[in-house]
DNA sequence: GCCGTTTTCGGCCCGACTGTTTTCAGTCG
């Protein structure tokens, strides 16, 4: 049995293989196409294939459909099996290099005999790579940089993948009779964008049976410690788990002190120390006796309440300034999940997106919330499908009729047009004039200085028809790093001419990073959490921008998208 | 491999950029 996401990921990798063996470049696109389908599908997989409605999705044939079926029914597929044999296992990960894509493999493969990273960084260091046919000086150094960029990276995740994982995993201990109370920790639990692995914390007066339980999860590729009170798995994602088993007495102090950040808890043990307490991963002592005297807490909350502090949140705990405000007790109200009314910037099949406005509308709807933006790619972006004026106005026309036809939800005209080279904005004045508003975002000519690429962002946010700054330096997390910005100056021009900030929710941007955040507070920018979306699951991935909000110390007040309908308008027109 | 009011074959998004070349191939979004 197979879900869609895996299913896609097999799918994706034979869209590999084939292009690496110069198959028909319209078949590999076929697979991939089917792969996205896949992965953006709202309705259930198997009642799909029950109904035999599978070819009825966009980019799904016969043979597609049968693969599916074979895959989601015995978890193999036959196709799969034999092409995987033909091609050696490293390829993958070479065409994870930036600037390698499958021709390069195949040449580097069949002329150097090159099937690993490694293989291949050697060859390039003896120089062997330049001499190839199509390479060069320039390219062999560009893939040296290449690795050392995977290599930076690796051994870390993002945010999404290793909290899915997590909470998978948490949710079996929970289950355990033996388990009284169990959380995740470390800087999954502060919402770091990234994290190289999951913390947990359980409390249990067995811990023996619940590590046995652990290490024997199906999510595990190896054991790597097996312990009493302390184990490490490695997941079959290649993610590395933590277990810390401790009484129930001690669970609160070792939750505290395996969320961390490291720098929090020393600054946290010194002001313990001022106050004639001492505190460590088990237990806050009392000095103030002739004898240590235990301090009993049966949560976080009494931690911090007996260090003479109000909560401070686990996402805020990294040393920059939490305790001073929790000692004054003014610590924001963070921004909750439940504070956002609507949802901003979402595409749909009108562009890059896999779902219609209307079913956007809905998944919006079931959410929750108030309000939906569509924002579509404007017409430079053609490789998105980016919408022509012509287009607009049909796109304007289905939004009128939806705006009738569905209740208590209203649909904002909105535009994701490209910031051009030169700082104007896609479109033009009389088009972008005709949405509710305009998010712009730069897709093109990253590698600017750092001086153009902030002339060009800023001449784009004094645009008088701009409302949102679109994913502010365009980084792709684990990926690629953002562009130059002189980003203080651009959030002083969004603060100067009353452009929202997005807070780009997508776990690959989280973009502005958290902190950048308490700066465009400081000068009173408004900021605004977008999911971005492209599909109807990716609506769900505002609850990121929450967490990242809340790591740069956001309340409701701060955050267009807590207001209403009426007041967004309010706010969108007084330009 | 998918698709079809130009329909069962023949097209399928396309332009910018880079580095390799001397007119273009590969990669990317």
């Amino acid at each position: 049995m197979m879900n869609k996401n895996e299913i896609a990921a097999v799918l994706v990798e034979i869209a590999e293989i084939l292009e690496i063996k110069g198959e028909n470049p319209f078949k590999v696109r076929a697979y991939y196409n089917a792969a996205r389908t896949l992965e953006g599908l709202t309705e259930d997989l198997s009642a799909l294939i029950q109904s035999k409605q599978l070819t009825e999705l966009p980019g799904i044939g016969k043979n597609l459909a049968d693969h599916i079926i074979e895959l989601h029914q015995t978890g193999k597929l036959k196709e799969y099996d034999k092409i995987i044999k033909s091609v050696p296992e490293g390829i993958f990960e070479i065409l994870k290099i930036p600037g390698v894509g499958p021709k390069k493999v195949r040449v580097l493969w069949e002329k150097l005999g090159i099937t690993s990273i490694l293989h291949l960084e050697q060859a390039c260091h003896q120089g062997r790579v330049a001499h190839l046919e199509g390479f060069g000086e320039k390219t062999q150094s560009k893939i040296l940089e290449g690795i050392a960029q995977i290599e930076k990276h690796s051994g870390q995740f993002l945010y999404a993948v290793a909290d899915d994982l997590a909470q998978t995993i948490l949710k079996k201990l929970e289950k355990h009779p033996k388990v009284e109370r169990a959380s995740i920790a470390g800087s999954l639990r502060r919402c770091k964008e990234v994290v190289k692995d999951i913390d947990i914390v359980a409390a249990t007066e067995d811990p023996k049976k619940v590590m046995d339980l652990f290490v024997k999860l199906p999510e595990v590729e190896k054991v790597i410690a097996h312990g009493e009170t302390k184990s490490t798995i490695l997941l079959k994602l290649g993610i590395q788990a933590d277990l810390r088993c401790v009484s129930d007495k001690e669970f609160p102090y070792a939750l505290h002190h395996f969320t961390g950040s490291k720098e929090h808890n020393v600054a946290l043990r010194s002001l313990a120390q001022d106050k004639k307490m001492k505190m460590n991963e088990y237990c806050l002592f009392d000095l103030k006796g002739k004898t240590e005297k235990l301090i009993p807490c049966k949560d976080e909350n009494e931690i911090f309440a007996k260090l003479g502090m109000e909560y401070i949140p686990p996402e805020i705990r990294e040393n920059m300034g939490e305790i001073e405000a929790a000692q004054k007790h003014k610590l924001p109200k963070l921004i909750e999940s439940k504070d956002v009314r609507g949802l901003l910037h979402c595409h749909s099949t009108w562009s890059d997106g896999t779902a219609s406005i209307e079913r956007m509308a809905e998944g919006v709807k079931a959410l929750g919330f108030e309000y939906i933006g569509v924002a579509d790619h404007s017409a430079v972006a053609k490789y998105a499908n980016g919408l022509t004026p012509e287009r607009v106005k049909e796109q304007f026309k289905e939004i009128d009729a939806l705006n009738k036809k569905l209740k208590g939800l209203h649909i904002f005209k909105g535009i994701e047009a490209d910031i051009l080279p030169d700082g104007e904005v896609d479109m033009g004045e009389k088009v972008l004039n005709s949405f509710d508003y305009v998010v712009v975002s730069v897709h093109s000519k990253f590698n600017l200085t750092s001086a153009e690429m902030t002339k060009r962002v800023i001449k784009a946010i004094k645009n008088k028809y701009v409302h949102i700054l679109g994913h502010m330096t365009g980084r792709l997390l684990l990926r690629r790093e953002g562009f130059a910005l002189d980003i203080k100056a651009v959030i002083d021009a969004c603060a100067d001419y009353g452009v929202a900030i997005e807070i780009n929710a997508n776990p690959l941007r989280l973009d502005i990073d958290w902190r950048h955040i308490p700066y465009a507070k400081e000068k009173k920018a408004m900021l605004i959490i977008n999911p971005d979306a492209h599909s109807v699951s990716g609506l769900e991935d505002y609850e990121y921008g929450v967490s990242i909000a809340r790591k740069g110390w956001l309340t409701a007040d701060d955050i267009l998208n807590t207001r209403s309908a009426l007041e967004i308008m309010k706010w969108l027109k007084r330009k």
